[in-house]
DNA sequence: GAGTGGTCTAGACCACGAT
DNA sequence: TCGTGGTCTAGACCACTCT
């Protein structure tokens, strides 16, 4: 364990002082100054450690008061998600099922946030597994020029990639609801449900631009066997102290 | 928008550089020592802006080449799940249904990686939302000495904090697994389920110590119609900016 | 006034990549 | 060899909190 920069080694002290329990939510950190002292290093070094111990989540400082011990938000989680795989499926086909321009329904206009006479994109689409239908889903876009409306640009793309074509990816803003609902009769039909016990679970995605304004409106409903989502949360990573031995290994 | 700091100052513009599309995914940064002579700023101010863009994942560095723009990875969300709390229901009350030392059925040695003579603690409860029952929940904890085998800790004790009696919130890994099925007969009982209709949320939770050894499996299953859950994701926070915009207002 | 964290400087040495 | 990023120093000034 030698070897570690300085600003690491910090890191991993107070980590370790506060993953054993020793450090409770709320106790303070030594000082800067004291911490200078401790490891006989300069104060931009322990700050280094100290900004990424911040970063991580482990401690939060207070101007003129000193840095204190975080208390963890145990109810944020690091979800996956990409419509066309999850941790029991992957979609290996798609049918178009319509790509039109229409006049938005009542619902769309609010929550796209347009005009009743702006003009939107509807595309509807079936993803297939194994030449089972596992999925159907919908997506709205208000048409701007240059949308696209061209069949194979469409027919892979996941909702990011149609509305990337014209805006960077950073520049998005996702929002997603999960939740489970019973297939109408039309559902049943377009993903072969004949029988009345199979679920769905429905994601609905809304993207935004860098003003909040809504750049489209997608729902997936997937067949309740064919979707399994995954999510994880854990502290102790140590990005950087992986990356690290990873660079010290080569 | 002056007075910002230099460091947020690069990054501010950076960002405006990669969200407009004027540098794009691989593109390289300017160099530091370039940056330091167009702000007119030491070379520590620079590289702390750079810090930021990385953390937030704007760019990437290697080491003897340069800084780069980073590819967004667009399947992750952040995800905000808390057993008693969901977009659209909070849970009031709680009823425990059973607590008991129980040695693991085949499955649980299995994914709670222990012997069969080991014991487990089975924690059963009902989810209460104005005197209707909303969840069915179940979780298993390998007894150790210091369980909380007592009622009233248990009785309203998310996951984390049962498990927390012990560790560290910090020293836990936590992993979801989101999926939909109908109610068994048992489930249907308890969920006041007369409806054949109703799909139930099910959601997997695991929790691993520092060692990735399980520390405690749970399963909640929340009546489809009082569950829907919220995952976000965005690149433009500006965290950091928005921070120093809070204390200049101050 | 003494101590704290926030910002910043003007250097330094190193390992690494490109040439 | 030269430019790059990674680590680090020994100071500085500021605004803030505490007493």
């Amino acid at each position: 364990m030698m070897g570690l920069p300085i600003y690491l080694q910090i890191v991993e002290d107070i980590k370790e002082k506060i993953n054993s329990g020793e450090l409770k939510p709320g106790d303070p950190i030594y000082s800067e100054n004291t911490l200078c002292k401790n490891y006989n290093t300069s104060r931009m070094t322990v700050r280094k450690g100290l900004a990424i111990l911040a970063n991580e989540g482990y401690i939060y400082s207070i101007p003129g008061k000193g840095n204190f011990v975080q208390e963890p938000d145990s109810s944020i989680y690091t979800l996956y998600y990409d419509e066309m795989n999850n941790l029991i499926n992957s979609v290996d086909k798609t049918k178009l099922l319509e790509v039109n321009i229409i006049m938005p329904p009542y619902k769309l206009i609010d929550s796209l946030q347009i005009t009743k006479n702006k003009k939107v994109i509807m595309i509807r689409r079936l993803f297939y597994t194994d030449e089972e239908p596992v999925a159907y889903d919908v997506k709205y876009l208000p048409y701007y020029k240059g949308m696209p409306i061209v069949e194979k640009e469409i027919r892979y793309a996941t909702f990011p990639e149609m509305v990337s074509k014209n805006t960077s990816l950073f520049a998005i803003r996702k929002e997603l609801v999960i939740s489970v609902q019973m297939p109408d009769e039309e559902l049943s039909k377009y993903l072969n449900i004949y029988n009345a016990e199979l679920p769905l679970m429905v994601i609905e995605q809304k993207l935004y631009d860098m003003d909040n304004k809504p750049m489209g409106l997608g729902i997936t409903y997937f067949r309740g066997d064919y979707c399994k989502l995954y999510a994880e949360a854990s502290f102790f990573k140590d990005k950087a102290v992986q990356e690290n031995r990873n660079m010290m290994r080569q």
